[in-house]
DNA sequence: CGAATCTCAGGCGAACTGATATGC
DNA sequence: CGCATATCAGTTGGCCTGAGATTC
């Protein structure tokens, strides 16, 4: 199951980087603007949430969107700590280019399945995301205080 | 769907990097000495279309985990252009300690699911990974020749 | 010859860890 | 005070493009 997981998503995930490259932008950036065109300002841990991501690549990822001028970083207005993020003009006529760019590949995958079919799908991928939502979780608890001691392995610089 | 299918699969490979981290191995790596724990001796072509990577990525992993003494990259007897990869003993160790590591996991999902449901599931996920296989297609605007005209942006290094 | 397999050089975005500043 | 939000510095692995060597 985890490699049929990992075998759609990765070619989902690669047809549309292929789609969108023309326009120099990546699929994941795609997200972010499709998040943003429907929430319309939105905290960057908004975007962490609905993009399934987390705040450092979520503020790399906009940093790079706001130099293209696609989105811009406001203060909140009653919240001094958060960030309030929104789409430019030109970042929403981005993001219509865009998704007209994706018409195919949603089309295909609308075709793939009749609707009864789909509801099941993504009700489906809604449990294992939320069911392995949580990291801390971890197999080795329930004898004592949070000790997520690395075991041996290597510098431990072993990225995640 | 294709907001689920991102956040089961980047949920799902987030507590394995996690569950695996404490031995310095990526939930890719583990991917791939997963595909050579049950073919044993495999080529790295075939080892890109197991682990639904590309040549260079996998060349790159291999490296890495020959390194470390886990596999090891023969020459292949009959296709002189060809490399025959297989796990070291200390390899086929790793993986089983590895694999151990991610029975939780492996257990959750399957606790998600009754048996039908799991072959539905995969069924689905079958054909969403056939139909995206091939990156060329491309939904063509039947006007024209291919203008793939960068809108602006950067300076078309962009990434795929 | 063309096609397939792999190697190598270069580059980039995504993601992680850890530490820090600021405001709730 | 603790907690949350975001920033910054540094590192890594994954993936891509493009070129080249070798062999079928």
């Amino acid at each position: 199951m985890a490699m049929s997981l990992r075998a759609a998503y990765l070619a989902m995930h690669r047809q549309t980087d292929a789609a969108l490259a023309g326009d120099g932008v990546t699929a994941d950036q795609f997200v972010v603007l499709a998040v943003l065109a429907e929430e319309d300002r939105v905290t960057q841990q908004a975007l962490v949430r609905r993009a399934s991501s987390d705040p450092n690549t979520i503020r790399a990822m906009l940093v790079l969107l706001e130099a293209r001028g696609l989105i811009v970083r406001e203060r909140h207005p009653t919240d001094g700590r958060a960030r309030s993020v929104v789409l430019t003009p030109e970042g929403r006529r981005a993001h219509a280019r865009l998704w007209a760019r994706t018409e195919g590949i949603r089309q295909k995958l609308g075709q793939l399945f009749r609707p009864d079919e789909a509801r099941t799908l993504i009700e489906f991928l809604g449990r294992i995301a939320e069911d392995l939502k949580d990291v801390s979780p971890e197999p080795l608890p329930r004898n004592g205080p949070r000790r997520t001691k690395s075991i041996k392995s290597p510098p431990e610089g072993a990225r995640a």
